[in-house]
DNA sequence: GAAACGTGGAG
DNA sequence: TCTCCAAGTTT
């Protein structure tokens, strides 16, 4: 940053940590004994999903498989299975997926390395960069809905972010990150916690936000959102749908499933027939004989 | 870069 | 009821 800007950046840095600190939601992968795997389970079943519905089954995963090799030593399909209903059932494969890999080439523990995290199943530039931050106290930009909301908002008087995470968005999270490595990391969760309770996507309570005067969306007069239109998800009638029916019957069931338990699922068979197709292309489910099905072993 | 990928709660 | 949206990743 420039020396000009730097009392400026400091002030706001202050204003956020502390409303943090004030503010900040008792999570239990953010207390103390929560370590790298702790966050790092809980970065998966948040991808795409809110904290409320993570909580449990974060809760029973943490009991069940402490550890990487924990999970590593369970077979795929029971880690499907724990996920229950969390959607994106592919998560808990890849999890699973990264545990291995945690175990055999790491050494049972979670990198610490943005770049040999990036590399895991399942784990994106986000998930790097939140477990390298969050667990591992490093200085990394974390880029995730929340904080791009916040930073289209502060700072560029946008109602909503681009649709795609911009070369721009990098620069202008880069541009606010603390110095400090451990002040970054603070920083990092505080925006992400300011956006998840202040300045949410929907109704934002400006009233209660620290940095409201700063606020350039606040100044130009709250302009509504002009862009293309953020992109809306159809799911009735959907493969995405079927593939849901019939893993919830794999799932329930445990153990193997015949073809005429995931037939009464969905009427149309070929779309079904499309939906199973893909669950087994995608390994979260595994024919054990022609007509038989199971969750993968 | 667009599209696929689950599920449920809130307004 | 129906649309929007929630700590993204992969192909």
């Amino acid at each position: 940053m420039t020396d000009t800007l730097r009392p400026q950046q400091d002030a706001l840095h202050r204003t956020v940590l502390a409303w943090y600190s004030a503010h900040a939601r008792e999570l239990p992968w953010r207390e103390p004994s929560a370590g790298p795997w702790a966050v790092m389970v809980s970065e998966f079943m948040l991808q795409q999903t809110p904290v409320k519905r993570v909580l449990p089954m974060y809760q029973a995963w943490m009991e069940r498989w402490p550890t990487p090799a924990d999970l590593a030593a369970a077979p795929a399909g029971e880690a499907v299975r724990a996920w229950g209903r969390l959607g994106y059932p592919r998560r808990a494969l890849r999890l699973h997926a990264a545990a291995t890999a945690i175990t055999e080439q790491h050494g049972g523990e979670v990198p610490l390395d943005h770049a040999a995290l990036l590399a895991l199943p399942g784990v994106g530039e986000y998930t790097a960069a939140a477990v390298a931050s969050f667990a591992h106290r490093q200085r990394h930009v974390v880029l995730d809905t929340n904080v791009r909301r916040v930073f289209a908002r502060l700072v560029d008087g946008r109602e909503y972010p681009p649709v795609a995470t911009t070369a721009a968005e990098r620069r202008t999270a880069a541009e606010l990150l603390p110095d400090e490595p451990e002040t970054a990391a603070t920083w990092a969760v505080a925006v992400m916690e300011l956006g998840a309770l202040v300045c949410t996507a929907r109704t934002p309570a400006c009233g209660e936000c620290p940095v409201a005067r700063e606020c350039a969306w606040r100044r130009a007069g709250y302009p509504a959102h002009d862009g293309p239109p953020r992109k809306g998800q159809t799911y009735a009638g959907t493969d995405r749908q079927v593939r849901g029916k019939l893993l919830a019957v794999l799932r329930e069931a445990h153990g193997e499933v015949p073809q005429s338990a995931l037939d009464s699922v969905w009427a149309d068979s070929v779309q079904r027939g499309r939906a199973l197709d893909g669950l087994v292309a995608d390994g979260l489910v595994e024919p054990v004989a022609p007509g038989v099905y199971r969750l993968p072993g």
